[in-house]
Parts: C-alpha cells; structure tokens; sequence
DNA sequence: CTTGGCACTCAGTGCGTTCGAGTGCCAGCA
DNA sequence: TGCTGGCACTCGAACGCACTGAGTGCCAAG
C-alpha cells in the first residue's frame, strides 16, 4: 500500500508536470511544495512509485512524469473538481442566455467550452431518444402523399415525406391526425412504437394501409434521430498539444473528424455523474493520448445528451472537469427555460 | 516581358517546389528538366525571375522557392487544369450516387475532395437564394398558433412557429395556404417578397393582421436562411502543411472554425468558373500562407453554391483544380436528380 | 525510516569544423 | 546579344566534442 506521503509526492508531480510540461524531478520538488522531507526520502518514494507503474523516465538522468495510471490515481483519489469562481459562471450563463435558439444553444456550448479549457470541445446535440413527443402533425401535399412533420420537447423540428400505397381523404387524415397526437403527445419516443400499435385497426380498410405506413415512417423517423450529431470546436487548441507535432495531432483530428466513433465514446461513458477516460482507456486508438473528459445534461433530472473536452492526457484535470460540469448544468438550465 | 524560356523555368521551378518541398537549385532543375541550356543560363534567368518578384530565395546560398505572385502566374499562363482520368471521375461518382439525401450528399461531396485533394475540403449547403419554392404549408396547432413549413426544390426543409395577434379560422388558413401557394411555387426566393407584398388585401380586415405576421415571417425565413451552412473535412491533412507546425497551422485551424469568414470568402470568389485565391490574395490573416481553390456548383445551369479546398499555397494546383472541378459537375448532377 | 554524501548518467548546449549545394560574376565564344 | 564554363564565395546543415547540470541510485550513518 502506498503510503499518505507518497501519493502527495504523485500529487506534486502531476500538478508540476501539468503546469511545466516537463519531467520533475526530486529535488525541484522538495522546492516548489513543502513536503518536509528531503530529496533523498522524495527519490526514495519516485522509486516506489515508479516500481507500481505510477510514473516513469523518459530517460535515464531525467525526471519523471505521470503515467496513464499515475493520472488515474490523481483522478479518482487525489484530486476533486475545480469549482468555477463565481464570476466565471455568471460569465457562463450570460453568454448562453444570449441563445436564439437550439442550434444556436449548442454553437455557443462548444466556443464557450472549448475557451474555458482551452482544449477541444465536443456537444452532442440532444438526444430524441430521451425526448418526448411534443406535437405530430400530418399535411396533404397530394392525393397520395403526405407530409410528417415531428416536433419534440427540445424544440427540434424533423420532417418526412410519405408515398401513400391508396389515396387518403383530408377527413381520413384529420381522423389520423387527432388521435395520433391525443395518443403521442408528451409521450416518451421509446413508448411510441407500443402507443401506436394498434392504430390501424380503427380504420377503414382501405384506409389502413397508408396508416401503417404513417406509423412505419414515424418509428423509422424516430430510430434514425438516434443517430445523434456533434458539433466539434476549440481545434485550435490542438496546436498546444505538445512539441512532436505530426504524430500527435494527426490522429487526433482523424479521430474528431469520426463522428460515429466519438458518439460511441461518449455513449460508453456512465450515464450519471462525470466520466473521465484517460489515454489508452480510450477505446479508439488515435485517442490513446488524450484524456475524454465527459459529463450528461439534460433539461429535467435526465440527460438526454453529453458534452466534454478532449485534451492531451497531461491536463489539468480538476479545473476541466469543474468547466465541463459547469457548463453542462447552464445548459441543462437554459433547454429547461425553452 | 518575360521570355519563353524563363516562364518555363519558373514553371519547373513550381512543379519541383511542390513535389520536393524543397528550394529547388539551377543544377537540379536542368538535370530533372531537359531545358536545352546549362545550370549558369538557367541562373541569369532565376535572378531575372527574382528581380520581378516571382521567385525568392529563403536565405543566400539556397536554391528558390516560388512567391505568391510566381503561383499566381504559374496558375494563370503556365499550369492547366489537370482532368481526372476515367477511373477515378467513375469513382467519383460511384460514390456519390449512394447517397440518400441532401446531408449525405454533402458530407460525402466533403470526404471525397478531401481524400482526393489530399487537404482541407470545404462544402457550402446549397444556398437558399438561388433555390425555388416547391411548396409552402401552413397548419394551425392552435387557435392563434401557425407553424409554417417551407420546402424548397434541393429538398431542404425549413419550419418557424408563427404567434398570430388573434385567432385565425381553418377556412382562412386553408384560403391562405392556397393563395401563398399558387403565387410563390416554383418560384425564386429573391421574387417572393414582391409576388406577396399586397397578399394581405385580399383578406378581411381582422384576418389581416395574421397574414402579414406569417408571410413576414415566410420572408425571414428566406433571409436568414441565406446565412448558409458549411460543412468542413480533412483537418487531418494538415499535418501534412510543412515543419514548423505549431505556428503554421493554429490561424488556419481558427480560421476554419469562423464558417462566417469561410462564407465570405467563397462568396467573395468569382460566380462562375474556378477561384484559385493565393496566399496573400486571401482578405483574411489567418488563411495569408493558404492556397483556397474554390468553384460554384448548382443543380441547373447555375451554381446555388460553392466547394473548394484549402492547402498550402505549394500545391498542385493542376491537380486539385481537377478534383475540385469533377467534384462540383458531379455533385451538381446528383442535385439535379432527386 | 530518513538523510546527507557521492559517483554516475545523459540530454541539452555551445563551439568549431567540414561539407556541399547554390549563388554571382566574369571572360570567352557563337 | 546571349549562352556557357569556370571560379571564388556564402552560408545552412551536419558532425564531433567537450562541458554543464539536473537528476538518479546506492550506501552508510543518524
């Protein structure tokens, strides 16, 4: 078991290493934070620490920096979460207060994001799947065709054209229309498949085939929005990834531009309280060294979507994760306000 | 003026600069070139080219790299726009032809002039201005509640919620839907606001108020929509920009992420035909050391919108003006289809 | 368990040398 | 007038080398 005082020595390493970019070493320690002890005991526990695998040497004759495990321990035991200063989120909040409307909401997101942690910023827009029905309005374009439009509590707006198999009168679909919404309206998406099951058995025969499609093409609409979108921002701040450029960053914009594979990252993450992935726990490979700091938000209790960071593995972690949870609650507020 | 000969060098001179990535010397440019004159010649008339400003040398001793203005030439009098061969203008549009709507249009258009091009792939959505009503639908959710439904002949979807100042009956929005459409179907957004302006007369005098709030809100729509959407690929590529990296490739990466400055700039480019903008010729700082190569592409005869890339003004501009070129006949083929 | 001392390592730095691609200029030749 | 070969010169890149200093591991003493 490692003793209190070494895991502050891993402490001291990570902020040094965190701040400086560089190895520290044992007697730089000692300097910067009173440990009351001297280099010498300090050497002694690097050994240790770096005998379970908490820290390592580039080289031989240099100092030592954190490992991915190293940074896992300083996460999960060492370090809490920054909380912002108070002027920092009456900033946040003004500055999403500012939103006209969803798209606009999440655009503001990711800048003020990706400006607070100065690293990359990533915003799933909100999900349908959590969502529920707000309004499902059908319109005649012609005899045999029909327009679905879908609107959900998020203020998303999704439309679908319908080829009818027969021709569809206006009192048909107005029939349609009514109890369709008295049966949808702020349900849940997951509960609409069974809500609507049913349906065409209240109709005509002739009539029960369009229903069917209807229905089909509204589940399918439903599934397919499942597919949710990110907006990506902040990639600027790439550049001050580290010194041997190419080979850092390459993957790493290869990576932000998968939007599938980030989506499942996210997805994988805890569906409560704030994940965070470090280096080579990252699945996906090009992401081997970066850190994914990610949280849900949502509009009620529920997240219905996620947003985080992504960042070199060396960060600072407590003030991103303070940011991040920050920024995910002003967001939860303002989809809560519309 | 400038001789035959020496408009040859500096064509060498490029397509050298390009390949290599490297200062290119009087001896290796007659040795790779069969220019029928020897290195001493090919100097007198590298110092000419230097006097006019079209070739500099990065420090004294090394060989010369071509200026701003030597691509500007090179581009205009000495390189053509190199076609795609057979194969790769079927992949083209084998690849595009699977895409099922208007999103996957675009973010294939995208990967593909990235992969192409090997650089940054910027694809504007088809513009709003240019487009045509297909149909325009009104339904009430409430009394004085309207949603307004535009759809236009790229199959884009755009809705807006209309508050009404008073209630507004069923017969009077069916009257509306039928007067709104019989005017404005088919025709250019630009005509809309004058084929409407004394719509409002038609009706009585209570419901006058509510139409002149949809059909101004119809109007916005049109506006606001004008502020196109862009759809950025192939970050990745710009690892591959040069070697001083951090410096080089942070404005671009900033700049990437204003769409409002990517829009302003492609709408800056000439309508028809290729833009090639070189380096300096780029109004925006950030995108100075860039090459944008940009064409308009459209459905019909005429472009509703533009694509291009973004690279290192040393790249191969016959190449990429190639690929950019397929890619926009393709794409607007595609459009023209569905 | 801590500490001071000590020998050892090795990346980074600064300096001088060499190497070679590339230049500018000039005199001679067609 | 324009091309060419020759020649001296420049200067960045590469190399070798010694030095420095931060950092280490180990050990014996407190």
């Amino acid at each position: 078991m490692l003793s209190e005082r070494r895991l502050e020595v891993l402490r001291a390493i990570v902020q040094d290493y965190v701040g400086t970019e560089e190895p520290v070493g044992s007697k730089a320690l000692t300097e910067r934070h009173n440990l009351g002890v001297s280099p010498a005991t300090v050497r002694n526990d690097m050994a240790a620490l770096e005998d379970e695998g908490f820290i390592a040497q580039p080289h031989t004759s240099a100092g030592r920096i954190p490992t991915d495990k190293g940074y896992r321990l300083f996460v999960d035991k060492l370090a809490g979460v920054k909380p912002m200063t108070a002027p920092e989120r009456r900033a946040i909040q003004n500055f999403l207060d500012g939103a006209v409307d969803l798209d606009d909401v999440v655009g503001r997101t990711v800048r003020l994001l990706a400006q607070l942690t100065r690293q990359v910023a990533v915003v799933q827009y909100p999900s349908l799947t959590r969502s529920t029905v707000r309004h499902v309005e059908l319109l005649s374009l012609a005899p045999a065709r029909v327009m679905l439009v879908l609107i959900t509590d998020t203020g998303r707006v999704e439309q679908r054209m319908v080829d009818c198999p027969a021709p569809f009168g206006e009192a048909s679909l107005a029939d349609l229309r009514a109890r369709l919404n008295s049966r949808v309206t702020g349900r849940r998406f997951t509960d609409v498949p069974q809500l609507v099951q049913d349906l065409p058995e209240a109709f005509e025969t002739e009539d029960r085939g369009t229903v069917s499609t209807v229905l089909s093409t509204l589940l399918e609409t439903l599934v397919e929005e499942t597919e949710e979108r990110l907006v990506i921002g902040g990639t600027a701040n790439l550049t001050r990834f580290g010194h041997d450029f190419p080979l850092t960053i390459r993957p790493v914009l290869e990576a932000l531009e998968e939007h599938v594979v980030l989506l499942k990252l996210l997805g994988e993450a805890g569906d409560s309280g704030m994940t965070v992935r470090i280096g080579h726990e990252n699945a996906y490979e090009g992401l081997n060294s970066t850190s994914v700091v990610s949280v849900g938000y949502g509009s009620g209790g529920e997240a219905v979507a996620k947003l985080g960071v992504v960042g070199p593995t060396r960060m600072d972690y407590p003030g991103t994760m303070g940011a991040v949870r920050a920024v995910a609650r002003y967001v939860g507020q303002i989809l809560a306000e519309s």
